[in-house]
RNA sequence: GGUGGGUUACCGAAGCGGUCAAACGGGUCUGACUGUAAAUCAGAUGGCUAUGCCUUCGCAGGUUCGAAUCCUGCACCCACCA
């Protein structure tokens, strides 16, 4: 199976330009190109698939650019947005391009002395350096002309807002220009003939292969992958508590991990072929287990190893198969400070002074309270009357129940649950 | 501006002088079950130094041995009439 059909075969391919998009890709390495937008200092699953997308062109040994919308960004895209967005300053922007920019990292590979085919690393641009210096008459010259009015109108992105009561603004109604005239822009300097996004880029992506065409008489191509969505139509990467991002520091491995294992059955397999590189016939077989016994949930935890390696790395991977066994029963014992507090990065914590243990030790109420868990001494009660309050994973069975030093987890730390799955920690002090 | 009705715990909604920390439903929490799912079932759901005490029924006063319940004033909301 050659790359293309892989793609599609994967469910990654949800339009193209060319229906003969495969062979040109057989033919020889080509540059290929996908957008990102900065509107945070960090990546989330949203833009999962994009980078994935890139990598698995890089790996067939074309070259990937990734764009992030330094110039864009300051416009706003509407493709699939009901309302006008808020514009973003440009300190904001350039830090955002510049977190963008490190955490592709884990995904492409940029290191020059690394050639593919002769193609060279991946590279991420920033659309700002070729746009930010164009004069507003210049624009209107060079790039307006090319763009007839009533064709813009056309466009899915634009006729969607029209019709709506949000209307739109000039602003970003000029959106899909910017975007054409990076593609134009890669093609000259980088060669870079192909634009790839997501299915809801297609007005911009065909924008850029007629702005080529007008300007300079060049062919090049698009392709869209689908949108993730899960099969309740909701967004993929979005919990109550918000987007779940690639970054360490906002989602934490751990969480990453769970959200993954927490895939619904309807949607793991469809993951799985888009963004893990495992075989085909590897997928088929969980495809086959899953169908055979569904509870035991292979595909969803091959799915949640295989991204949350990909993106946090084997360290990453095993602190939070270290924390699922914690989060769901393992005792906890005989750890030190800075493996907890790994383990437990989101975990909010109290803090208690350390000779609250000596002697009678602390009472067991007192403790839940301080630790944030229960809102008051008698909410507190009935969380240990009820039998949903623990000390290290370990079932409290009565109110007199008081914490000493043999109650530590580590050094200073003593983990205490209520519930199913609500942990808070008690720093000693 | 006039007349009538309303304002109750996280939300909705009973209560109309003592037995009201306040029915009931939703939500939330805990437990059982389970696939870290959904559904279901059970219990809990103001605070505390706790068989008792304290604070809550729009706000401020008053009547009464005793008020969420009665009276007066104020604020806000709804309906009808101008």
């Amino acid at each position: 199976m050659d790359f293309f059909a892989d793609l599609q075969a994967r469910g990654l391919v949800h339009q193209a330009t060319d229906p003969k998009l495969g062979e040109w890709l057989a033919a020889k390495p080509r540059t290929v190109y996908a957008g990102f937008d900065p509107t945070a200092d960090s990546l989330h699953v949203g833009s999962l698939l994009g980078l994935i997308v890139l990598r698995r062109y890089q790996k067939a040994g074309h070259r990937p650019i990734a764009v992030v919308g330094g110039a864009t960004g300051m416009i706003g895209d509407p493709s699939g947005k009901s309302a006008e967005r808020k514009l973003l300053d440009k300190e904001t922007l350039e830090r955002n391009v510049d977190g963008l920019a490190r955490q592709m990292r884990r995904f492409l590979d940029f290191d020059p002395a690394v050639t593919h085919n002769g193609q060279g690393p991946a590279l991420v641009a920033n659309n700002h350096d070729w746009t930010g210096g164009w004069s507003y008459l210049e624009f209107l010259r060079d790039i307006g002309k090319n763009f007839p009015v009533n064709v813009m109108l056309g466009k899915d992105s634009v006729k969607s807002r029209l019709g709506g009561d949000a209307g739109m603004s000039y602003t970003e109604f000029s959106y899909m220009l910017l975007q054409a005239y990076d593609f134009v822009y890669l093609a000259e300097e980088y060669g870079c003939e192909l634009q790839a996004g997501g299915s809801d880029q297609w007005g911009n992506i065909t924008a850029g292969i007629d702005l080529a065409r007008r300007m300079h008489s060049r062919q090049v191509y698009g392709m869209t992958w689908p949108l993730l969505t899960k099969s309740d139509g909701t967004k993929m990467g979005k919990t109550e508590s918000g987007a779940i991002w690639l970054d360490a520091d906002r989602t934490s491995p751990y969480e990453f991990f769970q959200y993954w294992v927490n895939t619904d059955d309807a949607d793991v397999g469809g993951c799985l072929r888009m963004l893990t590189e495992l075989s085909h016939e590897e997928i088929a077989s969980l495809d086959a287990a899953r169908s055979e016994n569904a509870s035991a949930r292979e595909s969803q935890k091959r799915l949640a190893e295989e991204l949350t390696r990909l993106v946090h790395g084997d360290a990453g991977l095993a602190t939070a198969q270290q924390a699922t066994e914690i989060f769901f029963g393992a005792e906890i014992d005989g750890l030190d400070d800075r493996t907890l507090g790994q383990i437990f990065a989101d975990v909010p914590a109290g803090e208690m002074p350390k000779s609250q243990l000596a002697g009678e030790g602390l009472a067991i109420v007192d403790a839940l309270v301080a630790a944030g868990l229960a809102k008051s001494k008698g909410d507190a009660r009935r969380t240990v009357e009820q039998g949903g309050a623990y000390v290290n994973n370990r079932r409290v069975d009565g109110l007199d129940r008081t914490l000493t030093a043999a109650d530590l987890a580590s050094e200073s730390v003593i983990v205490l649950r209520s519930g199913r799955k609500k942990y808070a920690l008690l720093r000693m002090v």
